[in-house]
DNA sequence: TCAATATATGAATACTTGTTCATATATTAC
DNA sequence: GTAATATATGAACAAGTATTCATATATTGA
């Protein structure tokens, strides 16, 4: 590979952009957030929960699949932080973490100028 | 399976959230934006075009890795949208394609509390 | 037209990840 | 303690994806 020198002042924002780069372990869990909110089978778990805390059972009833393939999908969304878990007899209510989600995922809409 | 009945008001949460799912279509689009910037590779290039537009060449010098492999990724991005390209003589000059972009990235590193 | 530079791409391989199936754990009611 | 309900999880297989290598295309200048 050469080097690309065609304008001096792009070597110039080349730099700035290689020190400006968020350090890897930032951007690995940047990575691993967006990852996972990027299967569809996880995001459909995501609007549901819009509408407010629900039990797994009823989330299967909502996004559809099997109860073995929601649980391990709301593992990995507990693992990245987007949802969050607490017992109540023999459920286990879900809800998302925080704000931020939504509006991530409302922003994106808007970016695809979808109607959400 | 079974159905689970624990409190009918969650039930009724959960038809609710059936009903308010969007389409299957916007599903996939939404998944494929979130794909598409959930791995570091093109993270970090999403990262070095905020200092601006930039060649490949440039954009290998700051992020690392081959030609080969950025060229790969950039033509992931571009394809979902994520960044834009031009040809200016020789090199071609990619950039992201909206402030929705920066907006998402920005929100996100919100939520994780890092400093970007 | 030929050489050099910049970028893209097809095929192959290796890696990651989602789903299924069977089973385990935990809570409640009897 | 036993049965029933709700949820989680490990292993195996299938599907998707990132990277590499070699090569192709496109632009420029001589």
């Amino acid at each position: 590979m050469q080097t690309c020198d065609h304008v001096r002042e792009h070597t110039a924002t080349a730099d700035r952009a290689k020190k400006n780069l968020p350090a890897p372990a930032e951007i690995e869990a940047l990575a691993g957030v967006f990852k996972s909110i990027s299967e569809p089978a996880r995001l459909k778990i995501l609007f549901a929960l819009r509408q407010g805390e629900l039990c797994v059972l009823h989330i299967v009833e909502a996004v559809g699949g099997t109860q073995s393939a929601v649980s391990h999908q709301l593992r990995i969304l507990k693992a990245a932080g987007i949802v969050k878990a607490r017992r109540e007899g023999q459920n286990i209510l879900y809800s998302l973490s925080d704000a931020h989600v939504v509006a991530v995922l409302e922003l994106a809409c808007t970016h695809l100028s979808c109607k959400f």
